[in-house]
DNA sequence: TACGTAGTAAACAGAT
DNA sequence: GATCTGTTTACTACGT
């Protein structure tokens, strides 16, 4: 008898709405514009017209770059988007808010694509502050329409940041005194994106530099203005040449700058810090790695190959303060851009995968960092569904869920699994049966499932013993270039352990968890492997294989008989171990090992 | 090219 | 009978 789950038989219907073609229709459509002259016949160039055009010629470079991103992933085995380093294009940083919405740039954009985005458009603003010829007034101009557009963009991300389209962005704020007030400018490095992302008739909608929101900016006036004739009046009897406003004009000149100043000053502080960050032992070459526009391209691929030159470079280490846009969007983005740009368009598109799930940030570090994100954001996590169960019940009190709890986890941590349930359901179901690693437990209430650690690390044979390259490269970017691999990646996978057993062990310090999580992050699971031994892994408590349990054959496994139930010896050292997790066993803290 | 891994779809069966 | 749970197979894509 053939009874078949209506829930899952229901087919998911291709979506295309954030498909690859859909960008490139759009970026086409954003292309029409491009055509637009900026109306500049005087010859003389307004701020606005300044960054309009800089619009103009974003969208080329926009289109090109979407189409070159389109193309590589039409052909899978081209080698060229392969090698193409994580780049933006300068003038995309200056991308019309008509091709791609702040959410679609998250979606297209890997993680430092879009921290580069962001950091040019504010190498771009900094330029936009540094231009000398402006007139005294066009400066004025300028930083009022600064000022204004920083309203608008707080606006605008604060509305993002409730969708949680966007995480919280650091900032930082220059306060100087001009005239009678101090002015606080924010500088986000996602402001200057959204900036540029708000319609553009917000620009120049019949906007006055110096009005905004009814009222007059006047530097210390504030009159109200009902409309633009209203402030004109305004401005022409309360403003008009005299020496009051001459005066005022001078005190606003030196704020503009003293804005520059600080600006260049911060800006170049911004670099060194992120020159800092960056600094690593020995710049390792690029390897010749499939790029994952995921993650791991991104967070192996080092600035100076990745970003262009002069401009911020975004940071990736755990250290640096923009961790949430490096993870969060960058992941999806990427991911979300692999997925659309398979053949079977799926609702569901496939988590690619197995880079993220390599090289990409683990888990516990990458939810602990972008949980709001991942529940709010429809953006599906890099990680594959067996990395997600796994965590799921080791985040369990009693490392142990029924599959109902599973799913419940999948639907409560990210808002990707909040629908085609049928799809990701079934390869959850799948993936329980299909690992070894997954042990189901008869239990009183029924069968829980399980991780059993050892087969979860034995899931993949150590390549990285036999890549020793890949493993030296990664580190090295890290900046562990002293520390073995396997060292590292025993680290890492303490870290990890660590964290997914909070009952066994006391929290590590601030910063060895913060070390650590810097090792697991960009190393991840391919390195986890290599710590098989399970010492550092969650201990599974004897009491929950207590009930009869169902294990697993897998044909492709080796050496199935040389280990007894490997439940039970999850956590032992039972096992013959390689040579690498010898040295792990011998060469962690006895901290890690616990 | 072969192989392994991963995601998806689907068929099927047992349990509730 | 419907639904859930679990297993298995097939296919495809990707990476090594």
């Amino acid at each position: 008898m053939m009874v078949e789950s209506a829930s899952e038989t229901i087919r998911t219907t291709p979506s295309n709405q954030n498909g690859v073609s859909s960008l490139s229709s759009q970026s086409d459509g954003g292309g029409g514009r491009e055509g637009g002259s900026n109306g500049d016949t005087n010859g003389e160039i307004s701020p606005v017209d300044l960054l309009h055009l800089q619009q103009q010629q974003a969208l080329q470079a926009a289109r090109q770059f979407l189409l070159q991103q389109a193309s590589g992933l039409n052909s899978p085995g081209s080698n060229e988007v392969k090698q193409s380093p994580v780049q933006v294009p300068v003038s995309m940083a200056m991308m019309s808010p008509q091709m791609i919405t702040p959410q679609q740039m998250q979606q297209i954009l890997s993680p430092p694509q879009l921290q580069a985005l962001l950091q040019q458009q504010q190498a771009l603003m900094l330029q936009q502050l540094d231009l000398s010829n402006f007139s005294t007034l066009k400066q004025l101009a300028f930083q009022q329409q600064l000022i204004q557009m920083q309203q608008l963009q707080q606006q605008h991300i604060l509305n993002l940041q409730r969708q949680g389209l966007v995480p919280l962005q650091p900032t930082a704020h220059i306060y100087i005194k001009a005239s009678e007030k101090y002015v606080c400018i924010t500088i986000s490095l996602l402001l200057f994106c959204v900036c540029l992302c708000l319609p553009s008739h917000e620009e120049h909608a019949g906007s006055h530099p110096l009005y905004g929101h009814g009222e007059c900016k006047w530097p210390g006036c504030e009159a109200l203005c009902e409309d633009m004739g209203q402030f004109i009046k305004h401005l022409n009897n309360e403003h008009a040449l005299d020496d009051r406003s001459t005066a005022q004009c001078r005190v606003q000149m030196q704020v503009v700058q003293q804005l520059e100043i600080q600006l260049a000053k911060e800006s170049e502080r911004l670099q060194a810090m992120m020159t800092h960050l960056h600094m690593r032992p020995s710049e390792p070459k690029p390897y010749n790695q499939p790029l994952n526009l995921a993650s791991s391209g991104s967070l192996l691929k080092r600035d100076s190959d990745a970003y262009p030159e002069g401009l911020p470079h975004p940071p990736t280490s755990a250290a640096t303060p923009i961790t949430p846009l490096r993870q969060g969007p960058s992941v999806i983005s990427s991911s979300s851009l692999h997925t659309h740009s398979h053949s079977h368009t799926h609702a569901v598109g496939p988590i690619r995968r197995r880079n993220s799930d390599k090289y990409c940030t683990p888990i516990a570090s990458e939810l602990a960092q972008n949980c709001e994100f991942y529940k709010n954001a429809d953006v599906r996590p890099p990680f594959t569904y067996a990395s997600l169960i796994r965590h799921a019940i080791l985040e369990s009190p009693d490392r142990q869920l029924t599959l109902n709890e599973i799913y419940n986890w999948f639907t409560r941590k990210f808002a990707y699994f909040r629908r085609n349930t049928a799809t990701w359901k079934n390869a959850v179901r799948h993936n329980l049966s299909l690992h070894k690693c997954f042990v189901r437990v008869e239990n009183v209430k029924g069968a829980v499932w399980t991780v059993d650690e050892v087969e979860y690390q034995k899931r993949r044979p150590p390549k990285m013993t036999g890549s020793p390259t890949l493993v030296k490269n990664m580190i090295s970017g890290l900046g562990f270039g002293s520390l073995n691999a396997s060292y590292q990646a025993a680290l890492a996978e303490s870290s990890l352990s660590l964290l997914n057993s909070p009952p066994l062990v006391t929290p590590p310090s601030a910063a060895s968890l913060n070390m650590l999580h810097v090792g697991h992050d960009d190393v991840s699971s391919t390195v986890e492997q290599v710590n098989s031994n399970g010492s550092c892994s969650p201990t599974l408590s004897p009491q929950q294989y207590s009930h009869p349990v169902h294990v697993k054959e897998e044909p492709t496994e080796v050496e199935e008989d040389s280990r007894p139930v490997s439940l039970l010896a999850g956590v032992t050292h039972s096992l013959p171990l390689p040579s690498d997790e010898r040295d792990l066993e011998e060469d962690l803290p006895t901290e890690e090992l616990e």
